[in-house]
DNA sequence: ATGCTTATAATTGTATGCAATACTGCTTTT
DNA sequence: AAAAGCAGTATTGCATACAATTATAAGCAT
């Protein structure tokens, strides 16, 4: 039993594209020509690899142009602070019906990522800390019982993964939202929805500010 | 200058399905063969067909299980429930931009909107009624500003429209829904977002009392 | 009859080849 | 010198052929 854990070879190109896009292997704006690609690929042919690129496509990765190929989906600003709305938005709604459903064993899983979180944070383990950030957000909206918002939460998520990813790198900005998920926690914790909704709120509104400016810098720089 | 408005094959090919779809064409549970479908659309490889395919399975309209094929998606109830909390949801968020955004202009052209469903009502054109009151759901959102938002709303209205559509039927639902869009309006022509975003959720809620059901028979009756 | 095995057919998954379109660099024209 | 025209090249779009998998049916055993 080898390690072939996506059946079709489609799915494999899809998460393993998805993964290359939202790691920032491939950067927002990149041509992703489907010849060069499938080379990268064990044996893979440009039919899955191009059914691979609708599928990321359709999820806002990719941006197509007919007769003209493939490149990461580049935003602008006012694109992400769209998407971003529309995520605040959607984990809002969630947190009233996670504070209404969360079990006692979830809570404890929960504030066993934050844990793990506040180590990677005293141990500078950037990338851990971001990881488990994203993990958080993303198991509070899961645990709201909503696997449809769930999902397209987390299709968002992904999409600007690799603007807000430069916010975190200011140690200052850091350090602060790591005290705000402390209150998000207990909010949740105290299953008090009105209040984790305003928590969760302010806490992307902050962590935006920081990020807007760093994000503006990239972009003019092409 | 010929018909042919969708430029690539599997454009051609998405679009048609996906309207084959959200009309009942192809109702919940169905089975979507590649060669039956390829044949029926003139001139269509299954290639271009098979990326369709994902790319509706990605918008949630198809179910696609390896090696087995295409089924249209079958919501259960809860399901259901979700996705449409979720379209409300994202409704509400727009609703208070949409009372900050909107123009008169606008204004004016959700009122005629209004009015062509009054006469639809009047003149007993279901079809019509239902299509302008979807319209004029999507209008609201779009004037809010946000394409994202506004894209995810139109793609999860469209998943559920098929069990949306039994509870139309009703006639003195259907009535009513009229009285409440004219509140609806009249909250947006007052540029009060808290208020129309009480009375968009009442809606809906109210819509789904009836629909609710309706649905139910007709899952039970497969 | 029911359940299991096996052979056959049907359907999906993938690779490849060809046609259509867009890009590149050069020549030509003004 | 700048713009337009024009091969030649590269890349995408599509159809087809083949491989892999699953559904179907017939035969056999219990």
């Amino acid at each position: 039993m080898s390690g072939d854990k996506h059946g079709t070879r489609t799915q494999l190109a899809t998460t393993r594209l998805r993964q290359m896009i939202t790691a920032g292997d491939l950067r927002p704006g990149q041509r992703v020509a489907e010849r060069e690609i499938a080379e990268q690929l064990p044996g893979l042919s440009r039919t899955p690899l191009r059914e691979a690129l609708k599928i990321l496509a359709t999820e806002g990765l990719l941006t197509l142009s007919p007769n003209r190929g493939a490149t990461v989906t580049m935003l602008s600003m006012a694109e992400v602070e769209d998407v971003l709305e529309l995520t605040v938005g959607l984990e809002s709604l969630a947190a009233e019906h996670a504070c209404m459903r969360v079990s006692d064993a979830e809570i404890a899983e929960i504030g066993a990522l934050q844990q793990k979180m506040r180590e990677a944070f005293h141990e500078n383990r950037l990338m851990d800390y971001f990881e488990i950030n994203q993990l958080i957000h993303q198991r509070i909206v899961e645990v709201a019982g909503n696997r449809e918002l769930a999902r397209i939460h987390a299709t968002q998520c992904a999409r600007i993964k690799p603007y807000r990813y430069a916010g975190n790198r200011r140690h200052e900005r850091w350090e602060r939202a790591l005290a705000e998920h402390e209150q998000i926690f207990m909010a949740l914790q105290d299953r008090n929805g009105a209040l984790l909704r305003e928590m969760l709120s302010a806490h992307h509104r902050n962590g935006w500010k920081v990020t807007k400016s760093l994000v503006e810098q990239e972009l003019s720089r092409t």
